[in-house]
RNA sequence: GCCGAAGUGGCGGAACUGGCAGACGCGCACGACUCAAAAUCGUGUUCCCUAAAGGAGUGUGGGUUCGAUUCCCACCUUCGGCACCA
């Protein structure tokens, strides 16, 4: 029980006003003064690392939505550190990047000037709201002891290269040792046989020999390692925002629009740095699965990631215009055309192939006669903008090239077409069309008049087919009805009512089909289509089972009504009947059919089984991947981490180590070339150098982010990033918190970092942050209505105005009452809006905290009855509540808990208990719960109670479990499903006793109404439920 | 189109593992205090019914169950993400 109290004495009146303006500025003095939030170095006690996304400072400073995480995890830290854990809370400046330094052109200030004078107002917001970060260990991402250290990783990256039979980041000189040894057939043979590691090489590069590996110059070697570092420099198509004037990586572009200005992104070819994070794809997957994350990321990361399994298959080019049949009667190996699928399963069904407009084989292949068409769609299809290409309209369009290839499992001919709705940028550029299980190729064969054949099974077993009127004989109809076949009649032709018929399974078709043949009249025929594609003539039935076939049955069909012949192919005719719309397509597995001799495989096993017998022939391979593309680093602009490369006659060469930092420039001029390139390209004292001329290009800022989570634990180290013992007690990150709209950029990113710093032996772990939170956001007040009369809210934002500052809301309420809100107002993952009223209403709950701790004799209401074993109850569930509670992140419920345990103490003091041993007890366990979520009124009123300073260092109250116990419960009385009494029975009272006290209540009685119970439950400690 | 989340009073929201729907707060109404107001204290506040009794009720329609906001099926709406990825 708790020490003596002398608060809720005649020393203190009503003349002792709740004034959060005076008491706040006090405590946050006292307690900078007294450093009592600084972090020691690592100790006995468990640790807790609590991290914030560190911001953006912009010169706007925070709204009360940045709050929305920053108040959370201040009440974790304060809670852990009463808890008896060390905490790391720490805060930094993501000080780097594009709106400063537009700002600074606009308002022509230095950028370092502005980077101060906007931390310094962030700085001084935080502590307005309380916040117990340890200030000693603040980061600011642009100050050069912070970028000496990304460039000394940027350095590490450049040094290494992904050993795929290591299955990990090794020293680029170990490469190089090798490809001068033996050359780098057996990287390549590994890669070939391990499709996991598709990455880890950039597409295209030669397998080179010892021999020519030491023929090589310099300069040429150089440039062939610079398709193995995980920091390399690449010519490639990149996003051009025209607004900002730089490159932006794939993650920056949203729906064909940069993320930060809103411009529509260009396409150029420019020399760029990136990071391989390909080489790190299938990890960066695979570990999603050892983190506790919103589900949700983790699914979008996949997704980004982007992983699939399938083959890669090589067709060969048919001898122009020759006649084939069978067999390949070219063996020029380099003019294969190799494909990536993810359904090998469906390789018979290929009737053509297309290859992306960008593919390098489009100039050879394409012959004299379709050059001018070909070249005038590529053209096009170039001057397109992504945009363009794939939101503008989803028609497919395509031209013939004139070329054909062998489809390597029939030896069938198939023509080779270019269509942009293939990218140069997945796979290899090129695809087997299956027209019959590929819903672009479909559409894509329909428009072109490409064949489509059929050759997986519709696994549902449904077929359909229509008889007209006049096809077949009067007793058709009779027997139909007789087999039990479903169908119904309707208006087909001029000709009046035919039958619309649904078949399901095999059986039930055979029969059919043998119906048909013995009714079908002259002149008619009839077709099943769907999970069997059998066409019925009077003198036998076709089946379109190959390219062949299809011609075969159009021309009948075209000669027995003439209404057909318009048709290119079998599957354009039956387009036309609305009835067979929904069985004409599917790209589901199912048995393979029309296949050699994989027909009746089964769709569980085809894939693999293909895929098998393909490499077993030579024809293809196993092959995984992944959407994901290299990480686009490199910014064209001033504001940012200088990269750490010089251009010399040999290539590219890193700075040492120890030239670090390599600072940025001051320049008069930080306006953007026109050429696109840096303005520190105009700086010659910064290029020119003896050993030659300095990369230009500065790092996007997500490099700076990629690894600030493990500075705080060492942030003044200036030997190395960080210290060992400090990152291995510290990290990883216990609990990380921001909003979601870093998904697959900064979080994606800090992976990749801290995996290639893992396989180098910098830090002891694989994931960065083991705990992720996403706030929701906070939306303006003002309800507004769209053109469609829908009401919304829009986001707060400067240029309408509607921005609501801590600044303001602490000034009026204070700001114990601004954290208790930005807890209380919703579920902390929601998106909502502020309410200007719910301040107000967490102020008036600290006031009646206020004058029930200080003057509970006041005021008093009626008197009730209300024992202090209540009271204890209460405070002892409050602990258990709250505990549980933050560990949910269900911070709006700690709230109003607290709100509960502070009426329950206003009740205690009706009934008399103000200053007795259970009141002072309970007014202890108060102060402590609120302690992390009002901090300034929690030690304002610890102090005015007497008790020693300071309340953030007391240990947290331990909850008394017989204290919390009910020894008394309310048990529900249901009749059939229905509330209709309740019964008070000591918590511990056994079933039968509960039962026939429930079937003696008055409402249990008037409801069964003299019935007898049919069935008695009884759910322990909640209801006895009576059926009669 | 695909993936994910969510639909509960006038409002923000709560409800353990299937067991009293609407905790807590806002707003509103009434009462006490006051010359009066504010503040404060108290009472009430899902809807229908004058009230009681009773009935309905967690986006819609079905289902499972003694019992469903919770589980299953189908659908509607909103929000977020991805989007010709072979």
């Amino acid at each position: 029980m708790s020490g003596l109290f002398h608060c809720g004495q005649e020393g203190n009146t009503m003349a002792d006003r709740y004034i959060p303006q005076e008491i706040e500025p006090k405590w946050q003095a006292r307690w900078e003064a007294d450093a009592l939030y600084k972090t020691g170095p690592a100790d006995s006690r468990p640790k807790y690392y609590i991290l914030d996304f560190y911001p953006y400072p912009s010169g706007e400073g925070m709204s009360v939505g940045h709050a929305r995480n920053y108040v959370p995890t201040d009440v974790i830290a304060r809670y852990y550190r009463m808890k008896g854990y060390n905490v790391l809370h720490p805060m930094g400046f993501d000080a780097f990047g594009l709106p400063t330094e537009n700002a600074a052109i606009k308002l022509k200030v230095n950028p370092h000037i502005l980077n101060e004078r906007y931390s310094a107002n962030y700085v001084r917001q935080y502590k307005l709201m309380g916040l117990s970060y340890d200030w000693s260990r603040l980061i600011n991402s642009a100050h050069a002891d912070y970028y000496r250290w990304t460039q000394w990783i940027f350095l590490q990256m450049f040094q290494s290269w992904y050993d795929p039979r290591l299955n990990r980041a090794a020293p680029i000189a170990d490469l190089e040792r090798e490809l001068s040894e033996q050359g780098a057939q057996a990287i390549f043979d590994y890669i070939d046989a391990h499709a996991e590691h598709v990455g880890v090489v950039a597409k295209g590069t030669p397998v080179v020999s010892a021999a020519q590996w030491h023929a090589m110059s310099r300069r040429e070697q150089n440039a062939y390692l610079m398709n193995f570092r995980l920091a390399f420099r690449a010519e490639s198509t990149v996003n051009w925002d025209p607004v900002d004037k730089v490159v932006v990586a794939d993650e920056e572009v949203e729906g064909g629009r940069a993320w930060r200005s809103g411009a529509l992104v260009e396409k150029k070819i420019i020399r760029q740095w990136f990071f391989r994070i390909t080489a790190y794809a299938e990890r960066l997957a695979n570990d999603l699965d050892t983190v506790d994350w919103p589900e949700k990321i983790v699914k979008m990361q996949r997704n980004w990631i982007g992983k699939s399994e399938g083959a890669e298959v090589d067709f060969e080019i048919s001898d122009f215009g020759l006649p084939i049949a069978g067999q390949s009667q070219i063996a020029n190996p380099k003019s294969k055309i190799r494909v990536f699928t993810t359904r090998p399963d469906t390789l018979w069904g290929a009737t053509f192939m297309v290859l992306s407009p960008e593919h390098p084989l489009v100039v050879e292949l394409t012959t004299d006669d379709r050059r001018a068409e070909v070249e005038a769609y590529v053209a096009q299809a170039r001057a397109k903008t992504d945009e363009e290409r794939t939101t503008a309209e989803k028609e497919k369009t395509g031209v013939f090239t004139g070329a054909y290839a062998i489809n390597p499992v029939n030896g069938r001919r198939i023509p080779i077409w270019i269509a942009d709705y293939v990218l140069m940028g997945y796979g290899t550029g090129a695809i087997m069309a299956v027209p019959a299980h590929d819903e672009r190729d479909f559409a894509f064969a329909l428009k072109y008049g490409l064949p489509i054949i059929p050759v997986i099974a519709r696994p549902d077993g449904v077929a359909k087919s229509v008889v007209l009127p006049g096809s077949v004989d009067e007793h058709f109809r009779a027997e139909l009805e007789q087999a039990g076949v479903e169908f119904y009649t309707a208006p087909l032709d001029e000709a009046g009512e035919g039958l619309c018929v649904t078949l399901r399974g095999d059986a039930q078709i055979d029969q059919y089909v043998e119906l048909l043949r013995r009714h079908l009249k002259p002149g008619y025929w009839h077709e099943v289509v769907g999970a069997r594609w059998l066409f019925v003539f009077d003198d036998g039935v076709e089946e379109l089972d190959s390219v062949e076939a299809d011609g075969r049955i159009l021309a009948r069909c075209a000669a027995l009504r003439p209404a057909a012949s318009n048709a290119r192919t079998v599957m354009e005719m039956l387009t036309r009947q609305p009835f067979y719309q929904d069985v004409l397509f599917h790209a589901e597995y199912g048995m393979m059919m029309h296949s050699g001799p994989f027909s009746g495989t089964s769709g569980d096993t085809a894939r693999q089984q293909v895929t098998a017998w393909l490499a077993q022939h030579g024809m293809g391979k196993r092959r995984v991947n992944y959407r994901i593309r290299d990480w686009l680093i490199s910014r064209q602009r001033y504001w940012g981490t200088p990269i750490p490369i010089l251009h010399t006659p040999d290539g590219e060469e890193a700075l040492d180590p120890s030239e670090l930092p390599l600072r940025l420039p001051e320049v008069e001029n930080y306006e953007p070339t026109a050429t696109g390139e840096s303005p520190l390209a105009n700086i010659p004292e910064f290029v020119n150098t003896p050993r030659g001329r300095r990369e230009t290009d500065t790092m996007a800022t997500w490099a700076c982010s990629s690894w600030y989570y493990l500075r705080f634990s060492d942030p003044h180290n200036d030997q190395a990033p960080f210290g060992q013992k400090e990152v291995s007690y510290w990290l990883p990150v216990d609990m990380y918190v921001g909003g979601a709209e870093h998904a697959v950029l900064h979080l994606l990113y800090a992976r990749m970092w801290t995996k290639v710093l893992y396989d180098l032996g910098h830090v002891p772990f694989i994931e960065p942050f083991k705990a992720l939170r996403n706030q929701g956001m906070i939306l303006s007040p003002q309800k507004k209505v769209d053109e469609k009369g829908r009401e919304y809210f829009e986001k707060m934002s400067k240029s309408k105005g509607n921005v609501i500052t801590p600044d303001e809301v602490v000034a009026e309420y204070g700001a114990d009452a601004l954290r208790g809100y930005e807890m209380f107002i919703s579920d902390f993952s929601q998106t909502v809006p502020w309410n200007t009223q719910g301040v107000p209403g967490v102020r008036r709950w600290l006031e009646r905290v206020w004058r029930i701790v200080l003057a509970p004799e006041e005021d008093k209401g009626m008197p009730v009855t209300y024992s202090g074993r209540e009271l204890r109850r209460v405070a002892h569930q409050t602990i258990l509540k709250f505990e549980k509670d933050i560990g949910d992140f269900s911070f709006n419920t700690i709230v109003a808990a607290l709100m509960e345990f502070t009426n329950a103490l206003y009740k205690a003091r009706d009934a008399g208990l103000a200053g007795s041993p259970e009141w002072n007890e309970a007014i202890d366990i108060l102060l402590k719960l609120i302690a992390p979520v009002a901090p300034h009124m929690a030690e304002e009123l610890w102090a005015r109670c007497g008790r020693p300073y300071s309340i953030h260092q007391q240990p947290w109250p331990v909850a008394d479990a017989q204290a919390a116990t009910e020894e008394e419960i309310t048990i529900v009385v249901q009749v059939n499903g229905k509330l209709r009494d309740r019964i008070t029975v000591p918590a511990n009272a056994d079933e039968e006793t509960v039962k026939q006290a429930a079937l003696q209540t008055n409402g249990a009685r008037k409801s069964m109404n003299g019935k007898q119970p049919r069935q008695v439950i009884y759910v322990p400690g909640r209801l006895v439920s009576i059926v009669v």
